[in-house]
RNA sequence: GGAGUGUUAGCUCAGUUGGUUUAGAGCACCGCCUUGACAGGGCGGGGGUCGUUGGUUCGAAUCCAAUACACUCCA
């Protein structure tokens, strides 16, 4: 059979995706098994596959796969969730390419558009994590706009509300002009921009005199109802109960007086505008202001704008500043660099704005979720150091607004029957609200029948996050049945992969939805990733263009080099400085195994007797194999995933092609016995299940080539290793022999010696080291004959390991004196090294204070030094 | 302005309750090696006074305080 040279990840990864599928062993049903479930963070329906998105899933997928290996029920439920506000601006913007216009069109025919286009793009990220590999159950695959999801949403809205925990509330919230929509504080992004402040006088009514205040928006005067002094400030005490008129529309306002205006800052004067300012609305409802909205919902002024109206706010801000500055009300402007909210979607600045909103009180929901992470550990955060961050906003937590003035999404069930602020119902069809609606004005004590034309549903829908919060229960079915086979098997879920960014958009109300609505955590652990940045610490995004294309990553290196380079250097929690190279080194490692299999695959097997070295190596490498099994899992407990993945590389790259292979490796064209043989594969196929969970494709490919296996015997649901007993003398002998072997090679490479010309050895064997791996020694330096002696070999170059002396004899001139500077310097190191151990034992506090172990440590260093000068300075002597 | 996190080799990071050879890994770097699995390889090597300054301790990269810088979140 000829195999390539060369690894061909295209050539093998759609064959066993599909194989993979084909015989379903990504599929879970409840059974008598431990279940093991995650469930995905949805990514938007309309999205693409990003970095994020690849280290993410690379992370669930290597955890699926090592559950499924150690035979547990794997279930893996992959989905996507609406992004309301982003779906909907991309429908908005396909439709304006069309000629159409948003508000021109139904509800209905928008939503048509809107599902045309889910249809359209919504597989697409799904199809692109199987490119990566991922075994997600897809016969589970969810849509948060599923019929049953968004009854799952709708249950959960009706239920809050009739606990009375959703109100409806006249709040001041982000406003996003451009989408026209309400964005939660978590979606606005502040940024500093460089901007004015005014300088503007106001006349005080009924005298000469003028006032300064200092505003960043001028355009806002119109609003204005009030100026407020700070009471201390003695520069305007004489002002208070006076008023003042508004320049341009010459409203006349009260002074007020409250202890929040800041005196040092601008001229310790501040204009009030309670409609447009979170701290103006406060100070409003305590000073009983009136309230002057002057903006429409895009941003425009309205008929307060006086001749402004219909003018973006940015406009009038240049204009009125003109007008102000001609009619002598602008004193000056001042350079100020101030902080702006702008909208994590559509980029525009946020308008404060006054709106009746649908509020989730979150106080009382909290206070489960707050323990089950600080208290009693139920959830556990990895890293840990996010536990600060989670208390923080959990101890901090605001009433969460959930509605969204959007179409694209569950609409709000609530049903207004009349026009007073509470002539409303919340029920999960307009049937029910008719009747929930007529019994309310019946005992109101109106005589009046009401039709279903009487009844218009609120135009909002909810925060998608109002959807996924619910996800780890919804997705079992566990809202609108409770009590289902699947959700009682499945939920709790075992681990949650995601990023820090959306620790309280989502992760934090998972935790409080899992215990309102199943009294349990939806969760054990939860793997919060790093965000992947490019070399620059940039935070990859599309915007900058700095983020490489995900599936010609996969094209370029394979899947299993991009999942390797991805998890290398990636440190929970840690952002990822994302550089091609590590790629390069997964698609290398690839490579290595690949011809790791080549050769032995190349090998011709014969009935021969086993030689020494051999049996030694694999007795060897069976005792390494156990050990780093034993750390492997001591990583993935902690969640130390690219540590686990490095303990692999090396045991694999190091230990098992660079060292055992070597040692078991016939010579040229020549056989190899038959018993050496099967260990050697039975530990590669060791090696491949450990591989699996990061090398998926590889992994398998060459499993299969091993050997011809039924559907049953396929890696991916093979059974990983068991933990054995490590012979630990076998690895402590290994070690020194390899430096003995690094000795001797380090010589042949200063001396030049071709590893062809054989070498001859000998030792001083202060040591007492075992002659066992004598054969190897000699098999891997070429050394013919190995001899113990008593004294130092004249005329030979040597090196030491331990307090061991090996020498190798030279015909020809040896350098004296670099054998001297070289024993010299050893002895140095050696002396000084042993000079800060006696410091240690010669301090009596020491000796009386540390631990009985730690003494004895020291002390066995300092004898072990002593011996070694010892016999550095016998070959000193010996050479001069 | 408030809170948090971090600062260890050229880069990315380990260093698990203070003691395990005067600090480790991977990559990068520098030599040498074109023979028979793999140059996407092999062998060898150099490189850090652990941000700074104090303190606690017999002993500090590790604990405490101050300070500088970087990042994140909140206002």
């Amino acid at each position: 059979m000829e195999i390539p040279s060369k690894y061909e990840p295209q050539r093998v990864e759609e064959q066993w995706y599909s194989y993979w599928m084909k015989h379903g062993y990504f599929n879970s049903v409840p059974d008598d098994r431990e279940p093991y479930s995650i469930v995905i963070p949805p990514p938007n329906v309309t999205g693409v596959l990003h970095m994020g998105h690849m280290l993410n899933n690379t992370i669930q997928d290597v955890l699926i796969r090592r559950a499924r290996l150690m035979g547990k029920n794997a279930c893996w439920v992959p989905g996507t969730d609406h992004a309301s506000i982003a779906t909907e601006a991309k429908v908005v913007a396909k439709l304006k390419e069309q000629g159409k216009d948003k508000f021109n069109i139904s509800r209905d025919e928008f939503l048509d558009h809107a599902w045309d286009w889910t249809h359209e793009y919504g597989g697409v990220i799904l199809e692109q994590l199987k490119k990566l590999g991922c075994s997600c159950d897809w016969s589970r695959t969810k849509f948060t706009m599923d019929d049953d999801m968004s009854a799952s949403v709708i249950k959960v809205f009706i239920d809050l509300f009739d606990k009375g925990m959703i109100y409806r509330g006249h709040r001041m919230v982000n406003w996003d002009p451009e989408a026209k929509t309400t964005l939660s504080d978590e979606e606005v992004i502040h940024e500093e921009r460089q901007g004015l402040l005014y300088y503007l006088s106001y006349q005080i009514d009924g005298s000469d005199e003028s006032v300064t205040i200092a505003t960043t928006r001028p355009e806002t005067i119109l609003g204005d109802t009030a100026i407020c002094i700070n009471p201390n400030d003695e520069r305007y005490s004489h002002l208070k109960g006076k008023k003042a008129i508004v320049p341009l529309c010459n409203r006349v306002i009260p002074i007020i007086q409250d202890e929040y205006v800041d005196i040092e800052f601008g001229t310790g004067c501040l204009k009030v505008t309670p409609a447009h300012d979170i701290n103006d609305k406060t100070l409003g409802e305590k000073h009983n202001l009136e309230v002057i909205d002057i903006f429409n919902e895009d941003a425009t002024l309205n008929s307060f704008g006086l001749h402004y109206q219909g003018k973006d706010r940015f406009v009038v801000r240049k204009e009125i500043s003109k007008e102000l500055e001609e009619k002598g009300f602008l004193i000056k402007t001042e350079q100020h660099l101030n902080k702006v909210g702008t909208s994590e979607r559509t980029k525009a600045v946020i308008e404060p704005r006054l709106s009746d909103q649908w509020f989730l009180a979150m106080e009382q929901l909290a206070k489960p979720a707050i323990d089950a992470v600080l208290k009693n550990n139920e959830v556990k955060l990895f890293p840990k150091k996010f536990e600060n961050t989670y208390r923080h906003w959990m101890e901090n937590i605001r009433d969460w607004n959930i509605s969204r003035q959007l179409w694209w999404g569950q609409q709000i069930p609530a049903y207004y029957y009349g026009d007073g602020q509470n002539d409303f119902v919340v029920a999960e069809s307009k049937e029910e609200a008719l009747v929930k609606a007529q019994q309310a004005i019946t005992s109101g004590g109106v005589k009046k029948v009401l039709t279903a034309d009487d009844l218009r549903q609120d135009e909002d829908v909810l925060d998608t996050w109002f959807s996924s919060w619910l996800w780890p229960i919804s997705v079992f079915g566990g809202i609108l049945e409770p009590n289902n086979k699947e959700v009682n098997y499945y939920y709790p879920t075992n681990d949650l992969v995601t990023g820090p960014d959306i620790l309280f958009f989502w992760v934090a109300r998972m935790i409080i939805a899992g215990y309102e609505y199943r009294n349990e955590r939806p969760f054990e652990n939860v793997y919060l990733t790093g965000l992947v940045r490019d070399k620059q610490r940039r935070k990859m995004s599309k915007s900058l263009g700095n983020s490489p294309d995900a599936l010609k990553l996969i094209e370029e290196y394979g899947a299993d080099g991009v999942r390797v380079g991805l998890l290398l250097s990636s440190a929970a929690g840690n952002d990822l400085m994302f550089d091609e190279t590590l790629c390069q080194q997964g698609k290398n490692f690839a490579n290595k195994i690949w011809n790791a299999f080549r050769l032995i695959k190349g090998w011709e097997v014969s009935d021969l007797p086993q030689p020494e070295a051999s049996s030694l190596g694999i007795n060897w490498f069976g005792a390494k194999f156990n050990q780093t099994l034993v750390e492997i899992e001591d990583h993935f407990s902690k969640y130390r995933i690219s540590d686990a993945l490095m303990a692999i590389y090396k045991l694999v790259w190091d230990d098992f092609c660079s060292w055992l292979l070597e040692i078991v490796k016939p010579a040229y064209q020549q056989p190899i016995d038959r018993e050496t043989y099967d260990a050697v594969i039975h530990l590669f196929e060791e090696n491949l299940k450990l591989l699996h969970p990061f090398m998926p494709f590889l992994s398998e490919e060459v499993w299969q080539h091993i050997a011809v296996r039924t559907p049953e015997e396929a890696l991916v649901v093979s059974q990983w290793p068991i933990d054995q007993k490590v012979n630990i003398n076998l690895i402590t002998e290994f070690d020194f022999a390899s430096e003995v072997i690094s000795g001797i090679r380090t010589i042949r490479k200063e001396k030049n010696i071709a590893m062809k010309d054989a070498l001859e050895l000998s030792l001083l064997n202060e040591e007492n080291v075992s002659k066992n791996w004598d054969v190897v020694i000699q098999k891997l330096t070429n050394v013919s004959s190995i001899s113990y002696v008593n004294k130092p070999v004249d005329g030979a170059l040597s090196f030491r390991v331990k307090s061991n002396e090996y020498f190798i004899p030279m015909s020809g001139a040896i350098d004296v004196e670099a054998e001297i500077k070289k024993i010299t310097e050893e002895l140095d190191y050696t002396k000084g090294f042993l000079q800060s151990v006696q410091n240690k034992l010669s301090n009596e506090r020491f000796v009386n204070n540390a631990p009985e172990q730690v003494v004895a440590m020291e002390k066995k260093k300092a004898a072990d030094a002593e011996a070694k000068i010892e016999t550095l300075e016998k070959s000193l002597a010996s050479l001069g």
